[in-house]
DNA sequence: AAACCGTGGGG
DNA sequence: TCCCCAAGGTT
């Protein structure tokens, strides 16, 4: 090792911190340096709240649901004493729902527990919900413990930074290892959210902002002319696509007839309409013989959704229905409809029956 | 440990 | 249009 190395890390850390207080993103969830540095801390439950909500989800997708959430729940008790099913509806459109399980589940934790989130990796780490990534955010966000943030900004960075051939996942141990070494023992939040920053921003996945980078004279990508091929990452398989049918039926009145899907799995504990089973493609036309009950069912149309492991092709039938919901299933009226635990496939698939019934109405 | 689990935006 | 992928966790 060069004797120039010796002091690589902590420098590449000093200087990440230095642009941070000049470049920051002011974000709903975010106490900034200039605040910390006049004594002000973080609130635990809204630093965990946003990092349940952007556990592989955009900034500007979580800001209005993260907005919504404290404003409706302000604390971690509030949201104890919250109906499932209300946290349900409030997450509905913000995907992977076994968050919002979760979350609803290790708020109930908390709250029997005076209150107060755990102030260790290993305390947080042991709640439903906090894998590694979000333990160490926490505890270095809000409790200002020195732990190594590794989310996809930072395997980025740090990949470019040291020109990692291994690819990932494989490569996540080494990654891990080197923030490790580089986390700076007086501000191990800023140098987080700074990692991490700089990755949404500068070092993105493509096109990367070189010239305006911090660390471009500590980057060994840079100075190899090639960072956009980094962090190298194995193919990805092939998405099958499944098919099936969904089937709208209509009251006099205008109700939709909905169902709540099974608590696990696949859209778990969410609403929907009647769907036949969705099956491998059987490049077929999926008839309106499969419905859940018999009736005039028309051809509305077609939709394609895609999920993170299938597409998802759903023929959609209409029909006028009246009486009693059928079993497990109930009638949501017209200005219900939007505020029901509705998943983006689903409003899909009422809109292509009924156009504008799912969005919300002024007033 | 490989599969499963949503969605919307950017290039 | 299509592909990538975003502050990952659970089983």
């Amino acid at each position: 090792m060069a004797p120039q190395d010796k002091s690589r890390k902590p420098a590449i850390a000093a200087r990440l911190l230095e642009w941070y207080d000049a470049h920051h993103r002011e974000l709903p969830w975010r106490t900034g340096p200039a605040a910390l540095a006049k004594g002000e801390r973080p609130d635990p439950y809204r630093v965990w709240l946003s990092e349940i909500m952007l556990q592989q989800t955009t900034v500007e997708a979580v800001k209005s649901y993260f907005n919504a959430f404290v404003g409706r729940w302000p604390s971690v008790s509030a949201l104890a004493a919250a109906a499932n099913d209300d946290i349900m509806k409030a997450w509905a459109g913000l995907g992977y729902y076994s968050r919002a399980r979760n979350l609803k589940a290790c708020a109930d934790l908390v709250a029997s527990r005076g209150a107060a989130f755990p102030d260790t990796e290993e305390g947080l780490r042991a709640l439903p919900g906090i894998g590694p990534y979000t333990a160490a955010a926490i505890a270095s966000i809000a409790f200002d413990r020195p732990a190594a943030v590794v989310d996809g900004n930072v395997e980025r960075v740090i990949s470019r930074l040291f020109r990692i051939e291994t690819p990932l996942p494989q490569a996540k141990t080494e990654i891990r290892a080197l923030v490790e070494q580089m986390v700076p023992a007086d501000r191990p939040g800023d140098f987080a959210q700074a990692t991490m920053d700089l990755g949404a921003t500068i070092c993105t996945p493509r096109r990367p902002k070189c010239m305006l980078c911090p660390l471009r004279e500590d980057c060994d990508a840079l100075a190899a002319g090639d960072p956009e091929l980094y962090p190298v990452k194995l193919a990805k398989p092939e998405k099958p696509t499944r098919q099936g049918a969904a089937f709208v039926a209509i009251r006099a009145d205008g109700a939709v007839l909905l169902r709540k899907r099974p608590e696990k799995g696949l859209l778990g504990c969410m609403t929907e309409v009647p769907t036949t089973a969705w099956t491998a493609r059987q490049n077929g036309e999926t008839s309106a013989a499969a419905a859940p009950f018999p009736s005039q069912w028309e051809r509305a149309g077609q939709i394609t959704h895609v999920f993170t492991h299938f597409a998802l092709e759903l023929a959609v039938y209409r029909a006028g229905f009246q009486g009693s919901a059928p079993a497990g299933h109930f009638w949501s009226l017209p200005h219900e409809l939007a505020g029901e635990a509705l998943p983006t496939v689903m409003k899909k698939a009422i809109e292509t029956a009924i156009p504008g019934a799912t969005k919300r109405k002024k007033g």
